[in-house]
DNA sequence: TCTTTGACGATAA
DNA sequence: GTTATCGCCAAAG
């Protein structure tokens, strides 16, 4: 048996719920690591992120940290964002408040 | 194998 | 609002 490699069964459950993030509204890095039930992995949610491209391209712009910060090096996630309608309190950060997803709509 | 790093989170001051 | 510190866990060096 090769390595049991978390992040791979992981990853699929991230982009699972990743894919389900309407356009306009985004979900921080904690939120889905409560969803699939690992709520101390945040920063694993960040690094399959950072890699989804890998198993397939999803809307990974649509995820930011706790503070609505969008990622750092990547100022197109903002330009995306805004496309979908997102609220952004500056160049940086987005407006959790309006543009957080809820999951109740 | 050990140490450092990271698209993080929470709390304290 | 910012800065500091701790916790958490896997990948990379």
């Amino acid at each position: 048996m090769s390595r049991t490699r978390l992040n791979d069964d992981f990853a699929r459950q991230v982009l699972s719920v990743v894919e389900k993030i309407p356009a306009g509204s985004v979900a921080t890095y904690g939120q889905l690591a409560c969803m699939i039930g690992r709520p101390k992995n945040a920063r694993l949610v960040a690094r399959v992120l950072s890699h989804a491209e890998y198993y397939g391209h999803f809307p990974c712009h649509r995820v930011v940290n706790h503070a609505g910060r969008i990622a750092p090096g990547w100022s197109e996630q903002a330009d995306l964002l805004r496309a979908e309608g997102a609220a952004f309190k500056n160049e940086t950060h987005v407006d959790l408040r309006q543009s957080l997803w809820l999951r109740a709509d």
